[in-house]
DNA sequence: CATATATGTCAATATGACTGACATAAAGAC
DNA sequence: GTCTTTATGTCAGTCATATTGACATATATG
């Protein structure tokens, strides 16, 4: 049970380690959507406005069921919320072209510019954590990552293919 | 704007790898808490009951205020779940020697045996990913995730803390 | 035409968060 | 020994976000 060389009971390392990657998880999640909600407090948004936001931007032009999809919440949590972002400006739907049954979604200029501004503070913290941590650490920790989620989900990375030039 | 060598805008790639790591962190989160959720919901528990269950099981003998400085809500946020916890056994409250105002808390067996249950299941996936990633992506992940914590919560680390009193 | 799909909506409910105000017991300061 | 602060709890009201279930509408597809 305990290594004659260190002392040191192994499979407790272990389990320690284990449980400060769960803690790592709690905590960089935190911090990480504080500071974008104190932002969205002042327009009477939460969290999950910012998801839809953050998301619509990314992927311009995506359906309803590609969003539910992505957030795993019910059409009807989603409606509100899109219902509301929708009404006061920040996002459009207009009808597919192929499927006209289709709202395809996407930021209007004044949600571009919410989105810059809330996600402005996520990137700087994570371009912070990175030039800190350094190149290589950054692959363990996108490895890491991507190991955390569901299998099904990871062919979703990258997200998007960067425009040839 | 263009790399003439790879014909890449390296501003864009910046860009990309910073979303990236957004959106890492928000499936990871996704998929992290979705099984324990399940199983909270056969007790009719949420989320913020494990976490408050967890935290205790890691550190007991730990007091209000340390939970409440950890979970940062608010006590009469708090204060509804852990008294459901202490009401059905899971949790419970013993008056501090040093300072007799303070509740120190600790899980009941019941307690400490729901938290294996929750627990297990993300340490089986943080096990995964880690085996799956290799000791030096590991050291990469933990380097990145601790750079992400607001700097004043990072001497938090490693958690376990000296038995007080 | 019949069925399936994409989306929306109404209603009821639960969880977990908030602010603000007030209460109590015990500790610590003077 | 009083005074103040601290640790904790509680009452009351509110809000955001999620749920399930049922039903509606428009459009696509076989």
């Amino acid at each position: 049970m305990t290594d004659i060389k260190t002392g040191i009971n192994p499979l407790f390392l272990r389990e320690e380690e284990l449980r400060q990657g769960i803690e790592l998880l709690f905590f960089a999640y935190r911090d990480f959507t504080s500071e974008p909600d104190a932002i969205l407090a002042d327009y009477g948004f939460g969290r999950a406005h910012h998801r839809v936001i953050y998301f619509v931007g990314r992927n311009p032009g995506m359906t309803v069921s590609e969003l539910l999809d992505i957030l795993r919440i019910t059409k009807q949590s989603l409606s509100r919320v899109l219902g509301q972002l929708v009404d006061e400006g920040f996002v459009t739907q207009k009808p597919g072209i192929r499927d006209r049954r289709q709202r395809l979604l996407a930021l209007t200029e004044k949600g571009i510019e919410l989105e810059r501004q809330l996600t402005e503070r996520q990137r700087a913290r994570i371009a912070r954590a990175y030039r800190e941590a350094g190149a290589e650490a950054v692959e363990g920790f996108r490895k890491v990552m991507l190991g955390l989620i569901d299998e099904a989900d990871r062919p979703r990375f990258p997200l998007r293919q960067p425009p040839r030039r």
